[in-house]
DNA sequence: TGGAGGGGAGTTTTT
DNA sequence: CTCCCCTCCA
């Protein structure tokens, strides 16, 4: 055991050892956060104060609770398989399963992952006749989600006009649709098992009493019913008679807070500091990742936020390089910048991936892609399609669905017809009509069908039966690997040009039944609190697994390779070099973001998140020109680099360095294509023109519009925004 | 049934 | 500009 304590600092000791109490954690980035959950853990159960069962760890991703897995069958002798350690969705998964009947679900009801809910529901606005102009599919995906991560259900929204009436009203019959398909979304596990445990006294006792501690990873990203979901379960609701509840150990960082837009609320933090009462809050400030001058600029730049719970980091690293600053005359000059840097680098003997190349949205890797491509570095863009995303994964496994579920009609939708087998959109119009007639799944209704189109429906529908029959006792590797022969879809894509690929992807779809068998599926554990609860066959086990874990991103080529990819993806991650680009109003902070309320506060905990990235090195870069939905923008620096302290940065200019001299840096108004606007310009103000706006301040023109009275120009002000003036009335001074 | 071509949108995203 | 989705036509 005091190996287990040996180098914790005394902040982290003091929170692994808290006596069984409430906790706020808040864990500065890279300040050792996951180690101090997993240690937390393996101290209690090490001191006997609870045995392995009584733990639920709660993550958002996978990959943090297989990481604390991971790292806990390190820290102690005992087997973790069994453990409630896992993300909300995965565990939700599990007590549904369980309890399937208690909670009005099938034993074998099928998660819906994001493109399957959105298929769901353009099929529910075509069999209702309703106009998807009007409803757009995802917009109306969005409002049900957004809805139910609220916690709420159609009849508790509130209306506020006619639009909206409707959109609940789709929003019920979509509920109506999933029930009778016998299928859940990603909210639906959350929501249903909460509403399971709310009205199911007996259960919502057993797992209270079960439950000693409960521990959550990321708080500062849970929403809502994520968090009244914990207090359900922590004993902490307010119900009457209920038992003494879990200890609650939360760890957060409200200055990482980035996913408001997903429904997170930072405000549970608070919440759950008043009304549990917490009196341990336990601030991990010692960063072990970053030297000093880039810790002394992620805080200076986000003392400006207001409201936050506070914290400083710092390290005993020392200072470390300063960061350097680049101004590209185009978007393409500041990526040549950035890739010959990071060539350098790669010379120096930096490995390739611990260089990263970050950026505010996904459009703005085209051109440092370009650019890396050009030069022949290996580099690999996170956010792509993911393994079970693929279009051949999902067909594969709309077969395996339907032999679980028949009643998925999103599945059967899918393949009932991939390959094709002459069901043409007009048969599957008729067989959709009769199934909504008769309230019932397309599998049943499909039996009503008569003529040509019954025959070719008939036989998918003995296709299914014979699958099923032929790989009833069959291990899973083997059912998948014979639906995929026998439902024609390797014959398929062997006929396909481009198949090879595709062919590939379906044979480690049997591997990865294999290994799933072999790591978790093999012989499910009875769970020892509730030993009578059916244990999930194979197929369903696996079939869930694909949905909640799609698998790692595309991640390209094995070798090493610089990273690209979002701020958001970067989140959890660090490396030895880090470039942030693209730092312009608009852009990074995001134009969209100053619409949204504490929008820029929380872009400026995005940029705080890119800085705290980097381990050694960090590079900022912005561009004076950036192409942008096909049209050349005009950009000024994001205010946020004027929030670092300057003296932490340097300022790189190409034309001091020697090789950058006119190799490629133009001037920037030669660089600068005539936009169609331009001609129209009134004489002395053009696009691309600095000017100063005696209330504004400095700006940069970034459109003009009109002649003569009616002339109007578009500002760029930098940190008071984007403004169109007439030119009559405003007072603008070139500079 | 699939391919071509028009139209529209273009922050961030895990489960 | 470019990508994706939908529709329409052969």
């Amino acid at each position: 055991m005091s190996d287990l304590l040996a180098n914790l600092n005394p902040e982290q000791l003091q929170a692994v050892t808290l006596p069984p109490q409430h906790a706020l954690i808040l864990a500065g980035a890279g300040s050792g956060k996951t180690r101090v959950l997993t240690t937390r853990i393996a101290w209690l159960i090490s001191t006997g104060q609870m045995g392995p069962h009584a733990v639920l760890a709660v993550t958002f991703t996978n990959k943090a609770a297989k990481e604390m897995l991971a790292r806990l069958s390190a820290m102690l002798p005992i087997n973790t398989r069994g453990m409630w350690i896992g993300t909300f969705h995965g565990l939700c998964n599990r007590l549904l399963r369980a309890h399937h009947k208690e909670a009005g679900l099938p034993s074998l009801f099928q998660i819906l992952d994001s493109a399957d809910q959105l298929s769901a529901i353009k099929r529910l606005l075509k069999n209702l006749n309703v106009d998807d102009e009007k409803f757009p599919p995802r917009e109306l995906m969005h409002f049900i989600n957004a809805h139910k991560d609220q916690g709420l259900r159609p009849a508790q929204a509130e209306v506020w006009d006619d639009y909206t009436r409707r959109r609940v009203e789709l929003w019920a019959e979509y509920e109506g649709q999933c029930q009778r398909e016998g299928v859940v979304d990603f909210a639906e596990l959350l929501l249903r098992t909460y509403e399971l445990l709310s009205r199911n006294e007996p259960l919502r006792r057993h797992y209270q009493e079960r439950f000693r501690h409960i521990l959550v990873d990321e708080f500062q990203d849970t929403n809502r019913l994520q968090y009244a979901w914990l207090k359900l379960l922590a004993g902490h609701d307010g119900t009457a008679g209920a038992p003494q509840g879990a200890a609650v150990f939360a760890v957060g960082d409200d200055d990482q807070s980035i996913y408001a837009f997903r429904g997170a609320e930072v405000g549970n933090m608070r919440d759950f500091e008043r009304e549990f009462g917490v009196q341990n809050v336990i601030r991990l400030e010692q960063n072990y990742r970053s030297h000093g001058n880039i810790l002394d600029a992620a805080n200076a730049l986000i003392k400006n936020n207001q409201g936050r719970l506070g914290k400083n980091l710092w390290t005993d690293q020392g200072a470390g390089e300063p960061i350097r600053v680049f101004e590209g005359f185009s978007d393409l000059d500041e990526a040549r910048w950035i890739v010959d840097e990071a060539r350098e680098l790669i010379r120096e003997g930096v490995s390739r991936d611990q260089i990263a190349f970050l950026y505010r949205s996904n459009a703005q890797s085209r051109v440092l892609e370009h650019e890396l491509f050009t030069k022949g570095v290996a580099y690999k863009v996170y956010g792509g399609l993911r393994f079970f995303e693929r279009q051949e994964i999902k067909h594969a496994l709309a077969y395996l669905r339907l032999l679980a579920n028949p009643d998925d009609d999103t599945a059967f939708l899918r393949v009932v017809n991939f390959p094709t087998r002459g069901i043409g959109a007009r048969s599957l119009e008729n067989l959709q009509e009769a199934a909504h007639r008769s309230n019932s799944p397309l599998y049943n209704a499909a039996a009503s069908l008569t003529g040509k189109a019954g025959a070719a429906v008939g036989a998918f529908i003995r296709l299914i039966e014979e699958l099923r029959r032929e790989t009833e006792n069959l291990p899973l590797p083997e059912v998948v690997e014979h639906i995929i022969e026998r439902s024609g879809l390797r014959q398929h894509y062997l006929g396909e040009k481009e198949g090879q690929e595709r062919l590939e992807n379906l044979d480690e779809l049997i591997n990865a039944a294999a290994s799933f068998i072999a790591e978790e599926g093999a012989m499910p554990v009875p769970d020892p609190a509730t030993p009578d609860a059916p244990l999930p066959s194979p197929l369903a086990s696996f079939l869930a697994h694909a949905s909640l874990e799609a698998g790692d991103h595309q991640a390209g080529d094995g070798q090493e390779a610089v990273q690209l990819m979002t701020v958001h993806a970067a989140k959890g991650l660090e490396f030895d070099v880090v470039f942030i680009s693209g730092l312009e109003q608009g852009l990074f902070p995001h134009e969209n973001s100053v619409m949204e309320k504490s929008g820029e506060e929380e872009e400026r905990r995005l940029m705080y998140v890119a800085i705290t990235r980097a381990r050694q090195r960090l590079y900022m870069s912005h561009a004076q020109t950036r192409m942008l939905h096909g049209q050349t923008r005009y950009c000024v620096p994001s205010a946020f680099l004027d929030e670092l302290p300057q003296e932490l940065l340097l300022r790189v200019n190409a034309r001091s360095t020697p090789a950058y001299d006119n190799s490629y840096s133009r001037s920037p108004r030669a660089a600068a294509p005539v936009t169609a606007y331009e001609s129209a310009a009134p004489a002395g103000l053009r696009v691309g023109q600095n000017v100063s706006h005696a209330k504004f301040g400095q700006g940069v023109i970034v459109a003009t519009e009109g002649r003569g009275a009616d002339a109007r120009v578009q500002v760029n002000f930098g940190a008071a925004g984007m403004k169109w003036l007439a030119l009559e009335f405003a007072k603008l001074t070139p500079l």
